[in-house]
DNA sequence: CATTCTTAGATCGGTGGCTAAAGTTAGTCA
DNA sequence: TGACTAACTTTAGCCACCGATCTAAGAATG
């Protein structure tokens, strides 16, 4: 592919000021000193850069105030785009972002499936480079390549802890690979993380400090964000909510553990009961037979009702840990499994955090369902090399791996 | 009080350098290079500044390792030292720390009991002055006071969500009074997040990316740091982990839930147990029985072991569900009912994490006791005052208040 | 309508942290 | 004793940022 985006900047408060103008959406200058603690010379020199790299455009004028009135700057969503790739055992989605962190391009194709890692990596190369062509966006303005995956990762090694049907990816250096195949930079996230990017730049971020995902595809995570970085843990693999303890006589799970989340409430565990229960499945794969459990539920009371509503009740618990520890003051569900269920699971995960979440009374908790929902996972891959390319900051650096 | 110490620096990069050298206890400057990704020259110059500052000390040579030997750094432990207080219903303890996070005096007095806040803030004030002329440590080596008291805490405008017992404290701007009544640099902060800043300056940091601190007082809380930053969610009242529910259909609790860790294995509630189970107490309150129930759990089997056990049980799924949401690659236990109950906690906590840490594969996770259990609140508070002067962090910034 | 006030924003000189490159110091090794 | 090496130090210069000052553009006042 070509020579990428020409480089934006090499300046430490660009990122910083180009994250406030996208938070807030439309802002002044002034806004701006107050915003991120700058002089307005210091903004004024900022935003020229960024005009002159065309990423902000001066979009008009507020009312006066008394003075001058100021001049509104906003980002220029058709300024770059980023490309997010969600590989998955039954299916790849392929999602092109701008920089609002819409979609203005998407295709689904078959999975993975048995192919042989390098034989994959040509294979997305390919369908990257097809689906931008139709796209008709300019390549030069595509910043990069997001790569998500379920289950956590190692570093920028690949995958480790895969499911079985994707053994053969262990220690297999995706983002090397593909960087090499596309000429464009590379990251690997697992879906929640990449799905809690997704949702802060798909959305004005003022309104969130501290925010999960709770993202329900095949297993149960959680991505979790705090002050516009991710939060990465030790080792990078935080969120692994699916293996936390909710009922300590409960049933002893794959993990090593007893009563966790994802044996109790996971969809493989719901489209398990409601197999047990008679309730009439496709047995094509679990995430269909769990969308036709959600259709069932929703169709009224009955077996299928029920283990949705305990299933709910469940995850209800997990948002509740999680919103009592890392002092969330938004949770938002995702993933898939979420995209049909909402409606049966947002209500009981915000019962219970009215009921039990313990700094209710310092701040309110937002319960939502993510706009995106089904391709989550996709945008969020996207979202994550805007974030690295024009956001970056020091703490949530993951070194992108860039061919050439 | 006097006019305080000289200001240290006004750098950025001071900061991140000292912090460095104190991790590593000693290092030589092209170490720290390595450490800092600073250049050599930029090391140099730094250095040289916290030497003249008095902060730091040349204190020998490497071996060569074929030129130059080089000159090994480390901390003059006694360039600084802050003062730390536990206010707390039953007693108030003091600590004077200095810069190694070790303790070079201590007090214990009665608690704030029923007095009026003011009247305790004066005391305290009278009472610091009091424990820092009885060590003979120069006043203006002090950097700060730091408060740490229980429970949820509002920014700096005192505390919130307080125990009924001092519920005349709310909304009592406890760091503007202090500040006022001891001329110094006053902060506030909960028991588990100082406990887990104590813990961080009392040890070489380099050995953990991502820890939690279990605190057990009267309830039970954690205190999380990450890459020496504390994490704060959205209101500073993170690791609220009394509340997470580890049994969906256990016995309700305060706060609204159900099957809340502190109503299944707190203090409060194993004294309870023991109680209802003929265990002999003595009955004054909930610290001296919950010592006298490990006392009688350690001294052999019976009735006091196995509701012990019972309460390990619980408190190792918090610190699995804390391991698994934060990818904690450290967990210490800490606070005073901790501080004898240690091997009665630590096993089943480890046992847990080694059955079913999620991440166990990436890395091990440590399980370890506080050196400082009992006093820990008070060490950190010191600890905090000694992090936010001689190591500020962007994201960790509360601004200290101060007087005059 | 001219004057004055207020606010937004640009420009300019200066400060300070940082770097690359060259110099200095202090060891080892033949 | 003189290369060689590695650990600093010094120096010149870059660049982000700031304070001060200037210009632009509207509002309020008479």
């Amino acid at each position: 592919m070509s020579s990428g985006p020409a480089p934006v900047t090499h300046a430490t408060s660009s990122a910083a000021v180009l994250d406030v103008i996208r938070g807030a959406g439309i802002i002044s200058r002034v806004d701006l000193t107050r915003a991120t603690g700058l002089t307005g010379a210091t903004i004024s020199t900022v935003v020229r850069r960024l005009i002159d790299n065309g990423l902000v455009l001066e979009t008009g004028r507020a009312e006066s105030t008394g003075g001058k009135p100021a001049v509104l700057l906003s980002l220029d969503p058709d300024a770059r785009y980023a490309v997010g790739v969600h590989l998955d055992h039954a299916g790849i989605t392929y999602v092109l972002a701008n920089l609002g962190g819409a979609i203005v391009g998407r295709w689904r194709r078959p999975g993975a499936g048995t192919d042989a890692p390098d034989v994959v990596v040509a294979r997305i190369a390919a369908e990257v480079t097809t689906l931008v062509a139709q796209t008709g966006v300019d390549p030069d303005r595509i910043v990069g390549l997001g790569v998500v995956s379920p289950g956590p990762l190692t570093g920028s090694a690949g995958m480790s802890l895969t499911p079985p049907v994707m053994q053969a990816w262990t220690d297999f250096p995706v983002p090397e690979a593909l960087g090499a195949a596309t000429g464009m930079p590379v990251m690997l996230e697992n879906d929640a993380t990449a799905a809690a990017v997704g949702e802060y730049w798909a959305t004005s971020h003022e309104a969130s400090a501290c925010f999960a995902t709770l993202y329900m595809g095949t297993g149960i995570g959680a991505g979790i964000m705090a002050n516009g970085d991710i939060f990465r843990g030790a080792s990078g693999n935080t969120g692994e909510i699916g293996h936390i303890c909710v009922d300590i006589d409960g049933p002893a799970c794959w993990c090593g553990g007893q009563g966790c989340i994802e044996a109790l409430a996971g969809p493989a565990a719901s489209v398990a009961a409601a197999r047990d229960a008679g309730v009439d499945l496709p047995g094509i794969g679990t995430a269909e037979d769990f969308a036709a459990l959600t259709r069932a539920a929703l169709a009224g009371p009955g077996p299928a009702a029920d283990i949705v509503a305990r299933s709910a009740r469940y995850v209800a618990l997990a948002a509740q840990a999680l919103a009592n520890i890392l002092d969330l003051d938004r949770v938002v569900l995702t993933g898939p499994s979420f995209a049909y269920a909402a409606s049966l699971y947002v209500p009981a995960v915000r019962a219970q955090l009215d009921r039990a979440f313990f700094s209710r009374s310092s701040h309110p908790i937002d319960v939502v369902i993510s706009a995106h929902a089904a391709e989550a996972a996709a945008v969020g891959g996207a979202a994550l090399v805007l974030q690295s390319e024009l956001a970056p900051r020091a703490s949530s650096a993951r070194v992108p791996s860039r061919a050439r």
